[in-house]
DNA sequence: TGATCTTCCTAATCTATGTTGTGGAACATG
DNA sequence: CATGTTCCACAACATAGATTAGGAAGATCA
């Protein structure tokens, strides 16, 4: 068993802590799980649809993001995933993956395998508690991107996306909310927000021009952050972060 | 203690048995569970964005829906509700409601001790396994909503929609999914799909002129499944529901 | 240092869907 | 049965965002 208290694990705590109370032991379980590290190249398919996934995956560094292609061609993306999430518990319990998960950035990340998983889950109930919690926060992210696809206008939509990437960004520890890399192309944004990459460069450039955010080839800085908060129509509350997370931003 | 074998709560087993096997004590400790039946008329709001539930709510009969309102007061369905389906356990485990539960008909529905189901599922790991399985598919089908708002066109968003709507229906042993009550206005229809309620009355038409489904003014009959689920991009894997109930489908 | 590729930017044009409005059918209410 | 209300159907018009396309600006690599 590896040591726990050098555990490339780690980055997996934060998030399981928000939903439950840890004790030493779990933490110590936690981090003792059998696990393999890897790095993957951006644009590496970590699971198909249709795979049968036999580990779940812990990000470590970089992006990913799951998406859909739908008839057309088009594609959906539909979550975004960062250092800390665990990216797949959803395709791995459910069987069978009914989307992609791919690297969008150069990544390091762990497989867990999924026993493993369930007999941590099933043994030790913070555990369990805190990975049922993050997966319906998962689900809360979800709800709210179903809103901001369908209801919103594309500038809003924009905004709102920037808002809650910030914010996750922040609280994972991965920068600071009004300054954070986006190594996204506008086509990325484009399949987040169900825009075309044209509109997309549009909005953005009305978001800087008005003086909401200014930007670099690949990082965002926040130049009014209650008014992109208002531009977005974003309100934090369905991210479920805890209130010291939020401090800053209020 | 009720007796389980007369329970109301019957029609929460069907989905919970599709993610764990449980036993006959299982079965019986899920029965018992504590509840308060109730009936509520079509509209009322069983529970409201920013409420800290404290019981979970089981539908028995009826339909229900969650959704969210964004800034220019448009309405966003994320999900469609029916009997057997444990609604707000989202809202429940995640201390305070991100969107609003409201009856779309009138339902009966059971209200759950919120303590009474976290203790059920860490005393008893195949519901527990059967209640994280259940919230898993939840999230599966906002993923598809995402992509369903985001990247198809009305016809097929709304061909889509039916054949879910169907299937689940038919799941539930509430209808066939030839032939089903809907209880919607095409304002409701409008808003699952991000639509306005003029576009869902001419996309209606087109399906109909296009000899996919006939309707009167509360059901649909499908005339052509094959047709209704290609025009309508729908490939039901997401819904993860057992194969024995796709039979029919395929 | 140039050759090649990707991403970004911009403009012109088009179209799917939204908006507004009207009349009538169906249903609910008393 | 009379009346009010909700919902549906349809039409005329408006527009947000899609499509297509070309060139500029960086990146990557030989």
């Amino acid at each position: 068993m590896p040591d726990p208290r050098k555990s490339a694990l780690e980055p997996m705590l934060r998030k399981l802590e928000y939903g439950a109370f840890l004790n030493g032991e779990d933490r110590d379980a936690l981090l003792s799980l059998p696990h393999m590290n890897k790095t993957v190249e951006a644009h590496t398919y970590i699971l198909r649809e249709g795979d049968k996934p036999t580990h779940a995956c812990l990000m470590l560094s970089g992006l990913t993001y799951r998406h859909k292609i739908v008839a057309n061609g088009a594609r959906q993306i539909v979550s975004l995933h960062m250092a800390g999430d665990l990216v797949d518990l959803q395709n791995a319990l459910l069987g069978t993956a009914d989307h992609h998960v791919q690297a969008l950035t150069r990544s390091d990340v762990a497989f867990i395998p999924l026993e493993a998983i369930k007999n941590i889950a099933f043994d030790r109930p913070a555990i369990g508690q805190a990975m049922w919690y993050d997966t319906l926060v998962d689900g809360s992210i979800f709800r709210e991107w179903i809103a901001n696809v369908g209801r919103r206008d594309a500038r809003t939509r924009l905004a709102h996306l920037f808002c809650e990437y910030a914010l996750r960004m922040e609280a994972a520890g991965l920068g600071d909310h009004n300054e954070w890399e986006l190594p996204m192309t506008q086509e990325v944004l484009a399949d987040c927000t169900g825009l075309t990459p044209v509109h997309v460069n549009r909005m953005l450039k009305s978001l800087e021009q008005d003086g909401l955010i200014s930007r670099t080839r690949r990082s965002v800085t926040v130049r009014d952050w209650k008014a992109l908060a208002a531009a977005g129509d974003f309100q934090s509350a369905y991210l479920h972060l805890p209130a010291h997370k939020l401090a800053l931003t209020q």
